[in-house]
DNA sequence: ACCCAGGCGGGCG
DNA sequence: CGCCCGCATGGG
């Protein structure tokens, strides 16, 4: 990948706190600094360290173009907000949306750690899936260092590394029923497919070549297309937005998987996974405090 | 105690 | 095909 020249995010277009917090592969590793507005996260045997302006904070010497080009990525600083709202912007639910989480962006985060944390998502709540990944990365990841040298944490591990993992070593983490899918992604991307060769696939033939995995299906396909392979048309249906596009679309009519994929390809296009996202995170929130008698 | 959580694979009709 | 069921764990 050619170096990229940093575009800084303004406080505006990168709200830090609700992209580390809207619970995308980005907030299951590293970590927040909330007062001093850094995330850090781990990347290339480094941790790299994030302020609010999308700068890269610290001096990474000989890595300093290859962390700058991870952070131009990760955060799509190429791309101007304002636009993508222009896009999704279709109706007042999604205008609250927006309006609530203005800056919240979507991340575009490495194809394996995308796989292996939306694996341990299925059937789970965010704050566990943070939990086993973390856990994960402390039992099988490989050390990363700060820029004065010091350990400063555990990456996320590789196929390799836990494709030779024993079971009991995953379980332990917490992963439960997964283990075995765990398991077997690892092995299948380690010797079967190499999941950096399908970067240059148009999304359906992507999505179809991501559920060969086991342990992913359609919904996890679609989270491993947009988050790990910058895929907006991707539009992942968990069982919130299965609820809410019910509920704000369909009149609370229940409507079926490959209806809501149509429904969400002819009202977002080629946007619908940022429409996703912002559906996802608001309407999930608000759905939360409604029901816990706060809203 | 009981319920549910960013689904999936397998088995059945 | 479509539907339905079980599934490890831990927090509310």
């Amino acid at each position: 990948m050619m170096a990229q020249q940093q575009v800084l995010l303004s406080k505006k277009e990168f709200n830090m706190q609700h992209t580390f917090e809207s619970a995308q592969p980005l907030t299951f590793f590293g970590d927040y600094d909330k007062k001093a507005g850094i995330i850090s996260y781990p990347y290339a045997g480094v941790m790299v360290r994030v302020g609010r302006n999308g700068r890269v904070v610290g001096d990474y010497s000989n890595l300093k173009k290859a962390v700058e080009a991870d952070v131009y990525r990760r955060f799509r600083a190429w791309e101007d907000i304002k636009d993508v709202y222009s896009k999704i912007g279709t109706d007042p639910f999604i205008e609250g949306g927006i309006n609530e989480y203005y800056g919240m962006r979507l991340t575009h985060n490495l194809p394996w750690e995308t796989t292996l944390t939306f694996i341990i998502s299925q059937f789970n709540n965010v704050k566990r899936i943070r939990q086993i990944t973390k856990r994960l990365m402390e039992v099988h990841g490989q050390p990363v260092f700060s820029t004065d040298g010091a350990v400063a944490g555990k990456g996320i591990p590789d196929q390799e590394t836990l494709a030779h993992a024993t079971e009991e070593s995953i379980a332990k983490c917490g992963a439960g029923f997964r283990t075995k899918y765990i398991r077997s992604a690892a092995e299948y991307c380690s010797y079967s497919l190499d999941l950096e060769k399908l970067g240059k696939l148009g999304y359906e033939e992507l999505k179809a070549e991501l559920m060969e995995i086991d342990g992913v299906g359609d919904k996890v396909a679609d989270c491993i297309a947009l988050m790990g392979y910058g895929k907006l048309e991707a539009f992942p249906i968990d069982t919130w937005i299965k609820r809410l596009i019910e509920a704000a679309y369909f009149g609370g009519k229940k409507t079926g998987i490959a209806k809501i994929h149509e429904f969400a390809r002819e009202r977002w296009g080629e946007y619908a996974g940022y429409a996703q996202q912002y559906i996802f995170w608001y309407g999930r929130n608000w759905w939360k405090k409604w029901n816990s008698g706060k809203a």
